[in-house]
RNA sequence: GCCUCUGUAGUUCAAUGGAUAGAACGGCCCCCUCCUAAGGGGCAAAUAGAAGUUCGAUUCUUCUCGGAGGCACCA
């Protein structure tokens, strides 16, 4: 990486004008290299002159001078100055740039992969949706952040592990089984699709809601039919349940698989929730928590957080004892962890505080290792929660199908007649990229108001107009092919801002990961795209007799790599053509 | 009431404490005998308010005013 062979130059600068005496100056320094607003001011510049300036007592021009001076002699910097108020500019040379080119073509699929995270060894905790239940716009968002944070960790040289925590047990299921009971007549044949199934499902829990809500006597019934889901004393109830069950993660299967997501483990709510409950009643006695009217609390109010029930008056765990049981199992599955990452939604954060201060009085080490990351609620175009056509929240497989109906009606239009099967994949993976790349083009802490029309929009800022422009450098690359030409960087251009963006990629994926924030490779893929877009504007590509072709090849080639990396890292499908 | 997060063009989002605050959509004006015009090139348009720290603040601190979420037997 460039910035790195720089920060080295300035650091040796350092030393050798004895402006710093050690290398743990540096660390306290506090510099940036980073890149200039504009071409003008070189590829790379630092302000380190302007942070010394004060402590030395000399302007900061002076400094920056002083330094200049005492860079080592560099093969990629064509040339160094001084500008402003004492900025150092540094300006890289053509052949620095062309030879980055050639490692985007050499390193293919590896191009921009670190080592910051070599060895360690992570787990990322993400989706988390409940058997029974409809899988929400919620899951949809945490799957989306969860999984292209991880594929950052892998990125960065960590053996990820994924892991999927569901509850498969509590009220919520008995209210489903009531409903499916009411039901059967309507109980759609094993052979019908995951979403004919999932449906009648969703339809039996509103039912088992409803009448849960409606009468105390129907209130009873669910109440002993979750009973009997614990005791496993009911033949027709139990069949029921593992019916709902599988039909549940069946389903949730096939939507990971066209969102690209893998799970290694799957952790239930019904395993963790009684270790969960024998550790927190262990460490009552150890003092960690306390009883109060009946019920065992963790008193966050010591830490200036509030408190929690943990295990109720009824002697019933709370989902904040399960998710005790969740953390010690996840480290009972994989004692070797660095890292424990956990991602849910933001209305979970105060909860999860209390859980892990609680955690930290048990195993200090989990508590220390685990780090809760949040996503905000995805509104609609009004700022509103959205709602669905039958009212209340839509669900995140409901959403997918909607954008793929309108993304097949602009696929429609296309210049490629597709023939049916063929249309029905694509159009799956633009909506696929459309909800994505919404998810994902800002900082996922806030809020995001979703519009259907602007996700799915095949310009400007989305998922489609990306996966557009890398179908178009693809495109030109087969007509290259088609033509027996071949790519080289002979007869190479002066490198301009295209071919300085593309040599940045492994910097802007390090930094993604760093701030943990995948936005950071969205907005760098949409700045590619666009100078693509320049770029063939200006220049064409294949041209018989002119020689810059077998350049425009290469560069052409460069950009469809790391527009296919960057994607791959946001779990964003690409087409070939659309 | 208390706690957490959050306020940037008309709208939706960017910007490691640094140089002229970037994009996209929408608006207005241009560009297809040519490789994917689902594209490109122009123009107009923004840091909620007030103090403070700093050589320098959209960024850090405090307050005011908006927005979201949470505050024990739900998940």
């Amino acid at each position: 990486m460039f910035r790195k062979n720089v920060t080295t130059s300035i650091e040796a600068a350092l030393l050798r004008a004895g402006l710093v005496d050690s290398e743990e100056g540096f660390k306290q320094l506090n510099f940036a290299v980073g890149y200039p607003d504009t071409a003008e001011h070189g590829d790379y510049t630092t302000n380190i002159a302007l942070v010394l300036s004060k402590s030395l007592g000399k302007p900061p021009r002076k400094v920056a001078e002083a330094i200049v001076a005492a860079l080592p002699e560099s093969d990629i910097i064509a040339c160094v100055e001084v500008a402003g108020p004492g900025f150092i500019n540094f300006f890289l040379r053509p052949e620095a740039l062309a030879q980055s080119l050639v490692r985007v073509i050499k390193e293919g699929d590896e191009f921009g992969k670190g080592k910051s995270l070599i060895e360690k060894r992570m787990m990322f905790e993400y989706t988390d949706p409940n058997p029974f239940k409809v899988f929400h716009i919620g899951h949809l968002m945490a799957n989306t952040v969860g999984e292209a944070c991880a594929r950052l960790a892998e990125w960065q040289g960590a053996t990820v592990v994924r892991t999927n925590y569901q509850g498969d047990v509590g009220l919520h299921i008995g209210r489903a089984l009531y409903g499916m009971r009411e039901m059967r007549d309507t109980q759609p044949p094993e052979a019908a699709l995951g979403v004919e199934k999932v449906a009648w499902l969703a339809d039996a829990y509103v039912r088992g809601a409803t009448a849960h809500a409606e009468s105390p006597e129907k209130a009873t019934e669910i109440e002993n039919i979750n009973k009997a889901v614990y005791e496993k004393i009911d033949a027709e109830i139990n069949e029921l349940y593992q019916l709902g069950r599988r039909w549940s993660l069946d389903y949730f299967e096939e939507l990971y698989q066209k969102l690209g997501t893998k799970f290694d483990h799957y952790i239930f709510e019904s395993e963790v929730a009684g270790p969960g409950m024998e550790t927190v009643r262990d460490y009552l006695a150890k003092g960690v928590f306390a009883e109060s009217e009946g019920a065992i609390i963790y008193d966050g109010e010591k830490h200036g957080l509030h408190k929690r029930v943990f295990i109720t008056s009824a002697g019933l765990p709370t989902y904040e004892a399960k998710d005790i049981g969740n953390q010690l199992r996840k480290f009972a599955l994989e004692p070797t962890l660095d890292f424990s990452y956990i991602f849910t939604g933001a209305e979970q954060q105060e909860y999860m505080k209390v859980v892990l201060a609680a955690m930290h009085d048990i195993r200090p080490d989990i508590a220390e290792k685990t780090t809760h990351l949040t996503h905000g609620l995805m509104l609609g175009p009004d700022g509103k929660k959205m709602s669905s056509r039958k009212g209340g929240a839509p669900s995140g497989d409901g959403l997918l199908l909607e954008l793929e109906g309108l993304v097949a009606q602009k696929l429609a239009v296309s210049r490629y007649d597709f023939p049916p099967e063929e249309a029905r994949v694509v159009a799956d993976k633009v909506a696929v990229a459309a909800v994505k790349y919404a998810i994902l083009r800002q900082h996922f802490e806030k809020n995001i108001i979703f519009d259907h029309e602007a996700a799915t929009s095949f310009e400007g800022d989305s998922g489609p107009y990306l996966q557009y422009t890398y179908a178009r450098a693809k495109s030109v690359i087969r007509k290259g092919e088609d033509l027996g030409l071949v790519s080289s960087m002979e007869n190479q251009e002066l490198p301009g801002a295209l071919e300085r963006h593309l040599a940045r990629f492994p910097e802007v994926v390090a930094d993604a990961w760093m701030a943990i924030t995948p936005s950071g490779i969205t907005t760098y893929l949409i700045e590619i795209a666009r100078l693509f877009n320049s770029y063939y504007g200006d220049h064409p590509i294949i041209r018989e007799g002119v020689p810059e072709t077998a350049y425009r090849l290469a560069l052409t080639a460069a950009v469809a790599q790391v527009m296919k990396n960057g994607l791959t890292i946001l779990g964003i499908p690409m087409v070939e053509k659309m």
